[in-house]
DNA sequence: ACCTGAACACCGTTCAAGT
DNA sequence: ACCTGAACACCGTTCAAGT
């Protein structure tokens, strides 16, 4: 995990590996079949650090909107502590211990706050998508330019040829990533408050 | 694009494309910096196929949903159509000629229908992760497991350990992707057209 | 002025040879 | 039974030498 967020999955190589561990690249094939496998010890290793919604210091959520909320947001900062990371999560989909006990717990929560296994199976795809989406497309995580930057990138196109995007280029600079980043949420739960009124469940929040 | 297409971005190599092109490695580099140049211009290709909402069959749209609709599944059917270039996405932020003339079109699209640049600024940028993020996390595009082997996976998995990720193990497989995919993406659409309410606009659609 | 075979550097993986 | 130096295969990149 500390190579890879020092160097990301590129950087990382075997031998560098084998030598922080003081021992040789062959030894390292006695353990793990391979790179990829141990990418997907890494990224399970990393989603041990998202701590479920019953975890928090406030006690156990009110409402399932708090529950996703405080999933959300958990998955937000994990990512964001590990930005090397984000390649790997587009490449395999998390399968291991920690990835379904995060499941597990959020989709216990759902199910605890009447939805149904379906809706909570899917609430929780959605939810994890857009965190997950959120992350890729902040500019400045695993791209070197920073978001004033290409800002500025912007600004500097051709008036002519793209004048809608040059006149927006400032409201882009200006956007607050993490007022997107909440607002993009509630719209999200706010899709699933819907979709959980057709379908009727046990019970619910206010 | 072709190689790409065929083999990954990780698969793809040098030598390979300049046999393909008849040439040595050497004189590949008389043209581009290096791979990761070459990618970005293989991103920016690939993305000059996303038709702009008015080039439609169906003419001009009527409201700045269906102009969005329209765009959203563009760009999906072309991440569709070029599963591999995923993981190119996730490392750097298109700004090439075609993604500049896709993101002109959209936001002279939605100002048209009274957005201020600001919230169709936004409103794109929401929209575009919304479509990456769902082709990423979609189980199959780059991941060699099947939506169907995952449903099996999730059903093997321990009772005890996991119950409600095996309860919901038939509702994550019966889901049709499609059909997940319209509805989130007119949950997006819901937020945007609240996040219109707040900040009212010259004129807009019923 | 343009092209290229060959080399350099680096990295994932394996294996024959050690202890 | 376990470990490892050295090698193999592959790939991005460069350069001296060709035409």
């Amino acid at each position: 995990v500390r190579v890879v967020d020092e160097e990301g999955p590129a950087g990382f190589n075997m031998r560098e590996l084998a030598d922080r561990l003081e021992t040789s690249t062959a030894t390292l094939y006695r353990h793990v079949t391979g790179k990829e496998e141990l990418m997907v010890y890494v990224v399970d290793r990393v989603l041990g650090e998202v701590r479920a919604p019953e975890d928090s210091d406030e006690g156990a959520p009110r409402d399932w909107r708090e529950g996703m909320r405080r999933f959300a947001f958990q998955f937000r900062s994990v990512l964001a502590r590990h930005p090397s990371m984000l390649p790997l999560f587009v490449v395999q989909l998390p399968l291991g211990p920690n990835a379904l006990t995060i499941r597990e717990r959020v989709v216990a929560m759902l199910t605890r706050f009447g939805f149904s296994a379906q809706l909570a199976a899917r609430s929780y795809n959605t939810v994890a998508q857009y965190v997950l989406g959120s992350a890729i497309t902040r500019p400045g995580s695993p791209m070197p330019e920073e978001a004033a930057a290409i800002g500025e990138y912007y600004r500097a196109l051709d008036r002519e040829a793209y004048p809608h995007v040059v006149a927006a280029a400032d409201a882009l600079t200006t956007m607050r990533l993490e007022e997107g980043f909440i607002a993009g949420l509630e719209i999200v739960l706010d899709g699933i408050d819907r979709a959980r009124g057709c379908h009727p469940q046990r019970n619910g929040s206010p």
